[in-house]
DNA sequence: GCTTGAACCTCCAGCCACCAGAGGCTTTAT
DNA sequence: ATAAAGCCTCTGGTGGCTGGAGGTTCAAGC
């Protein structure tokens, strides 16, 4: 039996977020001690670190629901789950394409400043000055 | 004289955003009509330009807010506007190299399955045991 | 058995950078 | 004169947590 704090240090989640993800649903209510204190098994770990690990690789945690729902149900196809994978990978993939073109853009302005007053700045000239962009970054969102 | 709206269309930002950016003191507050709406002229055009330009670019707010600060004292020295670029740029590439394992790590999955029952799918699989993975991909954040 | 101190509890607020909607007023064109 | 488009303020929500206040419980040592 673990408790709360055990169990974030095994998955290497805080506490806080472990109680944030019973609260939204994404991880059952675990027993309680007499005093009220929250005492997890193996199954409650496995299912924390699915979670971190969907996670990491970026999953947002409403996708997250549907993988642990599909392993769940161990009998279900598998598509599911592999085009949710995929959806994934292209996202990542459209990210690293936006992130190209934004080092692009940051590396020339950086080499392109010499030093010396912010009037002649090329950093801030290039900020005031859109049509100076070679590469097109238009929305971000990472 | 533009209005909000239009500001708004010209820069390629939503009204509410232009607003929020005044209640923040991003944006000063602009001249209003006897009837209480904002009228905005070129000053206002370039700076929101310069913000959303930025934006573009990954700065957070409160370090346009410094560029800004920057763009506004002619006189002194470079340096920081250069320094702030260069912190950019190396964040901007340590996301790109986070992305790259994730990207790595995602393919894997993807091409390791090969349909059927979700009992036997490597994406979940993958999911349930970090052990697997070969790349690391600790922290996330973008 | 008692004391200590670390870890636990709940509840609330805040982070970033907005976005959406309710309910009402102003402007502009016809 | 009227209509509709656009403006106003205010409130609340998003995602995914994180931190703190103020109080309780647990496990170990004496």
């Amino acid at each position: 039996m673990l408790t709360i704090g055990s169990l974030a240090k095994k998955t290497g989640t805080k506490v806080q977020t472990i109680r944030y993800y019973e609260q939204i649903g994404l991880m059952p209510e675990p027993g309680r001690t007499g005093g009220g204190q929250r005492r997890y098994g193996d199954a409650e770990l496995d299912r924390l670190s699915f979670i971190r690990h969907s996670r990491q690789l970026g999953f947002p945690l409403d996708v997250i629901r549907e993988l642990l729902d599909l392993s769940d149900h161990p009998d279900k196809s598998c598509d599911e789950a592999d085009a949710i994978a995929r959806r994934q990978l292209k996202q990542v993939e459209q990210r690293l394409a936006r992130l190209k073109a934004l080092r692009t853009e940051l590396k020339r302005m950086v080499h392109e400043c010499s030093g010396g007053r912010t009037a002649d700045c090329r950093v801030l000239e290039v900020l005031r000055d859109h049509t100076e962009c070679l590469t097109q970054h238009d929305q971000m969102g990472a």
